[in-house]
DNA sequence: ATTTATGCAAATCATTTGCACATAG
DNA sequence: CTATGTGCAAATGATTTGCATAAAT
């Protein structure tokens, strides 16, 4: 049976307060500022499991590290092409876009994820004053 | 200037040739077949310069390593929980969904991915065959 | 009391890089 | 000829693991 030690509960509460989708590299700085004696391994421990029991998710992006979101339900992101930032979207989740896949090629569709890759407001910003 | 090396082309017709895209172990075993002589770092750099200039693109999944797709035109996938397996799903790529994002949080949108999750055909007749 | 989790360091695995040589243009 | 690419082996970086100890139930 799964515990609670107070190392997970400080990386669950690390997650929920951040809204910018830490890497572990992040999530280890963070927590090591308040905690030093919190290893790595635990945390990379407690991620895995805690992706595992859907506590939390795991946002999976081209190039670096993999980030992690405080928030276990199912949303999509953006990711800045010049920055890197990755930051949530609002866009209702579609159930029947998962039907639609299932129709057309019979597989049991239990969840999507959309990623959307662009530049964010604050790098148009700054191209925009560059010219 | 990029050069047109024996390697290269292999890297690409291996990828064009394959449709359940591999990742770099699996592109490499391939290719070692053939071509005992071509090294890993040698298709690590060509599929990172490939994947650059738009030859050929990345797949980024949760779990496991990058893979590999020789299409080059944007499409989506979907992702078998039980076996593994991706496979290219037959969905209509929307622009529209694009503007949605952009006119809602002001960022530009040039492009996104969706992976889709769930069972695929072959592992839903091996659930049923099992019970 | 027993099982699960932690911290540390070492091991493993994936990816990148330095360098001498080869080859495309 | 010269710039780019290759193969090899070593280096790097991320993640996992073995083990003794600590803490949760």
């Amino acid at each position: 049976m799964q515990r609670n030690t107070v190392q997970r509960q400080i990386i669950i509460d690390t997650l929920k307060n951040s809204n910018y989708h830490p890497n572990i590299e992040e999530i280890y700085t963070e927590i090591h500022k308040m905690h030093p004696s919190i290893s790595k391994a635990t945390i990379y421990r407690n991620l895995r499991q805690l992706t595992g029991s859907g506590a939390i998710r795991r946002v999976s992006l081209p190039d670096g590290l993999e980030r992690y979101d405080g928030i276990a339900t199912p949303h999509h992101h953006f990711r800045c092409k010049s920055c890197g930032s990755v930051l949530d979207v609002d866009l209702e989740y579609s159930e029947a876009i998962n039907d639609i896949v299932r129709q057309k090629h019979g597989f049991q569709v239990d969840e999507h994820d959309i990623v959307f890759m662009g530049l964010c407001n604050k790098c148009i910003k700054q191209q925009h004053s560059r010219s």
